[in-house]
DNA sequence: CGGACAAGCTGA
DNA sequence: CAGCTTGTCCGG
């Protein structure tokens, strides 16, 4: 048995009384138990029964039975995960049991998915069936070298209906449902229910989803107690939410695909963009030593292949009709600051002007931190920016700084070659106070926990409530139209709007993190959200210097497949996530742990740098071999912290 | 992790 | 040298 102590990252054997083997609660791999180690009294989970008997060893009994836990494959599922994401087991079956002790689970009957599904095939969209329809080619290509059905990746709209494909998934058979936010899996799965369904909402109802035909849930329900399962559908699956920030930095979507695989279960993996992450996912099942019909006879990756894996991926995405997925994203209007007359104010262009003057409800997004980082020409209006990395520069003394190089030359516009630059300055309290004059209507600030009003005005900030069942709120309700300023937070909080404005959405397409632009064309998904589809008539007003940039385009196209192209093409030219695969090591023990690293058999094929700010950065375009040195490099004794591809790197 | 036990530091 | 801190070891 394993103790839930992810610092005791080791098997313990104990005797099974009989008294406590014929109790109520079943023991099995995955059962919940109390012991006693060394004096401590812990609670753990059986990992083998009949295991071999240590010699010269008098065991101990295990205490107590607690109550059921994860099933076998789960538990066989944190192995992975722990090898994955250079974590502990203890640290996901943690995850993956009950938060309340369960004595039973209730019986699992046969789905039969005409008695739970209304079947409605003539209101199916095309796009659905082909979801589920014909093998892709990514199938076929799979397939044809023996490996498993992979993940296919569908491009959904924003702002269309999720609910059909779920449908078309329980028609097949038992689904586990992940989405990102915790109002979503609420609303879902009371969608679900209201249509007859079996649901569980997990991880609320553990017991209830190993009997369910639908599970939905957030990220901790990847790791749901359900059987046989027929399918995985990853909705949103590029949002961070997915992803656990502290080490192990495991994420939900990635555990879904190797589910999915475990299970032979379908898996589609799902949102208005596809990552570069599913892609990869798409065209090649990384799934550990095991089968990986990408890797060569050792178990390595091959780049060719990978490359041509991912291509194959990204030629096989189902979308909708063009006319659907436009659709499905309501007007993005890009307002481009680099003309915009200067006398409406350093933060408000004309049409963000006309837009406060509006009589709508309007959402300004305006993140506060590194305000003072961007710097433009004063006589042309462009932002200076790195040539190779599209980050913006930093402007100290006349001379600009490339935050990747390091490199310094004197501030020359390469647009106009004029030499005089302005800093992009907005802070947000200014901004609410200024746009109050301007609007003539109290603007309500979002930012941190509370809404709090700024000005005198009457306006209420009913923010976070949240519609547990029905559609997505689209418009709001006449009378309560309001103006609104704060951090991307207000993006969570609202849920509804005529227009959501970007003050300056230039910060977040060259924040100086890998990930800038899939976090930015995020962050236009979430505004389209709370604005509707384009016949509602609502709209994202993006303020920019930037007006080409890719994802912008994207998102004004309702098609973001030239920007991705682009996107993992410069992943992989720069050996970012998910071409490369990185570890952040740090900690006390971290100088001793990457020493053995630098010892192990594969050190040479690691390129190890650090440590900056006491953490080193592993870095390997094998993701098989990397996380094998991981696993084999021997963890000291001490704080060591093991981040492998964390978000902000 | 946290209890045990050993080795090191301190003060009257 | 008792009393306390700090460090290392190890668990069934």
């Amino acid at each position: 048995m394993l103790v839930d102590e992810p610092a005791i990252d080791r098997e313990f054997t104990y005797l099974l009384p009989p008294e406590l083997a014929s109790g109520r609660v079943p023991v099995s791999v995955g059962t919940i138990v109390r012991v006693v180690l060394n004096r401590r009294r812990l609670r753990g989970w059986v990992t083998e029964l009949d295991a071999p008997l240590p010699a010269d060893l008098e065991l101990a009994p295990i205490s107590s039975v607690v109550g059921v836990g994860p099933p076998p494959h789960v538990v066989d599922l944190a192995r992975w995960a722990a090898w994955r994401w250079a974590g502990t087991r203890a640290h996901f079956l943690r995850t993956a049991s009950p938060d309340r002790v369960v004595k039973g689970l209730p019986a699992t009957r046969p789905v039969n998915p005409r008695d739970v599904v209304p079947d409605d095939p003539a209101d199916t969209p095309e796009w659905v069936s082909d979801a589920f329809g014909a093998e892709s080619a990514a199938d076929a290509v799979a397939r044809s070298v023996g490996g498993d059905r992979l993940p296919t990746v569908v491009r959904l709209g924003p702002c269309a209906d999720e609910l059909p494909l779920v449908v078309g998934a329980l028609r097949h058979g038992r689904s586990l449902v992940l989405v990102p936010t915790v109002a979503w899996a609420a609303r879902l799965s009371g969608r679900l229910r209201e249509a007859g369904v079996t649901t569980a909402l997990a991880p609320r109802d553990w017991a209830g989803a190993a009997a369910a035909h639908a599970v939905v849930g957030t990220r901790a329900a990847a790791w749901a107690p359900c059987e046989s399962l027929d399918t995985v559908i990853v909705f949103d699956e590029h949002d961070e939410a997915y992803q656990e920030e502290a080490a192990p930095t495991w994420n939900a979507r990635d555990v879904g695909v190797e589910r999915a695989r475990r299970d032979g279960a379908r898996c589609l993996l799902v949102g208005p963009m596809p990552s570069p992450d599913a892609l990869v996912l798409g065209g090649r099942a990384a799934s550990g030593p095991d089968a990986d019909p990408r890797l060569d006879a050792d178990g390595h990756a091959d780049p060719d292949s990978l490359a041509g894996a991912i291509a194959v991926a990204a030629s096989t995405v189902i979308t909708a009709a063009r006319p659907v997925e436009r659709e499905a994203w309501p007007r993005l209007q890009i307002s481009d600051r680099r003309h915009d007359d200067p006398a409406t104010g350093e933060w408000c262009g004309e049409a963000l002007a006309e837009l406060l003057r509006s009589d709508g409800t309007v959402v300004c997004v305006l993140n506060r931190t590194g305000r003072a980082r961007l710097a433009y020409c004063a006589s042309c209006g462009e932002l200076a920016r790195s040539r190779t990395s599209g980050r913006a520069l930093r402007l100290e003394r006349q001379q600009f700084t490339d935050p990747d190089s390091g490199d310094v030359r004197p501030a020359v516009c390469e647009f106009c070659g004029a030499m005089r630059f302005r800093r992009a300055r907005v802070g947000v309290k200014g901004v609410a106070e200024e746009m109050e004059r301007l609007a003539r209507r109290p603007v309500t600030q979002v930012v941190g926990e509370p809404a709090s009003r700024v000005g005198t005005g009457a306006g209420t900030a009913d923010a976070g409530a949240g519609t547990s069942s029905g559609r997505r709120q689209a418009r709001p309700q006449a009378g309560q139209a309001a103006l609104y300023i704060g951090t991307e937070a207000v993006l969570h909080r609202l849920h509804s709007a005529d227009a959501v404005a970007f003050v300056d959405f230039d910060q977040e397409l060259t924040a100086p993190r890998y990930r800038a632009g899939e976090e930015a064309f995020a962050l236009l998904v979430r505004a389209a959200r709370l604005v509707g589809p384009r016949s509602g008539g609502g709209t994202i007003l993006v303020q920019t210097r930037l007006p080409n940039h890719p994802v912008l385009t994207a998102a004004a196209g309702a098609d973001p497949s030239d920007w991705l192209r682009v996107e993992i093409e410069r992943r992989s030219a720069m050996r970012q996530p998910p071409a490369s695969t990185w570890a952040l090591v740090s900690g006390a023990a971290a100088p001793r742990y990457v020493d053995n690293l630098s010892a192990g058999l594969h050190a040479a094929e690691l390129d190890i740098a650090g440590p900056a700010d006491g953490t080193w950065r592993i870095r390997s375009d094998d993701q098989v071999l990397m996380l094998d040195a991981l696993a084999a490099a021997e963890r000291p004794s001490g704080r060591l912290r093991v981040a492998v591809d964390p978000l902000r790197a």
